[in-house]
DNA sequence: GAATATTTTAGACTTAGTCTAAATCTAAAA
DNA sequence: TTTTAGATTTAGACTAAGTCTAAAATATTC
């Protein structure tokens, strides 16, 4: 599986400070996570963030990468995408922005901002407050 | 989990009619199914469909629930909706609609179409054409 | 430094979903 | 009717993503 990100990369702030600001106490391996998590805009699971981390001499439990995973998407830092029961990506950029996921090829593709959709408050259910919109459009390859 | 359904019931044609018409072979245990699975429209596991399929005197194995729901999906009778990893759910209503997922207490809430986005062609991938979108809306409880 | 709270860890555990290979069913040919 | 080939169903083994547990490590407060 390949992922196709045609956003610009992370801003390089420390990632000590991203955390911070975030309200997340900085400990060795929420600072290796993240780092390599922002070292650029990535659609990861759990499993190959496990690996990345641990190949970049980091040493960190799986445990740890799902608990970290976990509340870094709490604070807003990422985005978890469900594109299948079977895993969960997690996206590095998490502005707004949607995706496309082409069932051919598996690629998860960034979709342009623009081409979300308006909501508006008094549409949601009664009562509620919108956390966050999710759009995944499955497309496939055109036949020849 | 309950869910929350407020389009109409599912128009009541003969079950094997609508396989039919999909190009589905009919066999006893589809038939079984497909009656429990469009007696009204509802968001169902595949766990909590073997049970009703089975208290409802069918004798049906899990295997063939997960393989009839993956011929139905492919075949459009029924929308396959990813809420997050740990499970998929089968909505009995395959007709263009969306959802909105109460966090706090996990309904599953009908959108009505008009909120839908428009997607043109010329904003899908290159080489690519859609095939569904799934547009999930994630609510919370207001605050009191 | 002692006591307390938070974080990390290995590895057991859960469970949604898949796979396998045998058994059963169906339709059509002979 | 019997044969045959293909499709379908099945029990149960299997896989793997994610969770849980209880102990160890680390940080903070008294």
């Amino acid at each position: 599986m390949t992922t196709n990100l045609h956003n610009a990369p992370h801003k390089k702030k420390p990632v000590e400070q991203m955390l911070t600001e975030h309200g997340i106490f900085v400990t060795t391996q929420r600072r290796i996570i993240a780092e390599t998590l922002f070292s650029r805009n990535q659609h990861i699971t759990a499993d190959q963030l496990l690996d990345l981390v641990n190949k970049n001499g980091g040493r960190v439990s799986k445990a740890t990468i799902y608990n970290t995973l976990g509340l870094f998407a709490e604070k807003g830092l990422v985005r978890e995408i469900h594109i299948n029961a079977s895993k969960t990506f997690y996206d590095s950029n998490a502005s707004r922005h949607h995706h496309f996921f082409n069932v051919d090829t598996g690629d998860l593709i960034d979709m342009k901002e623009r081409l979300v959709p308006l909501f508006l408050q008094s549409d949601l259910p009664d009562g509620t407050v919108m956390e966050t919109a999710d759009v995944v459009i499955r497309v496939r390859n055109q036949a020849p």
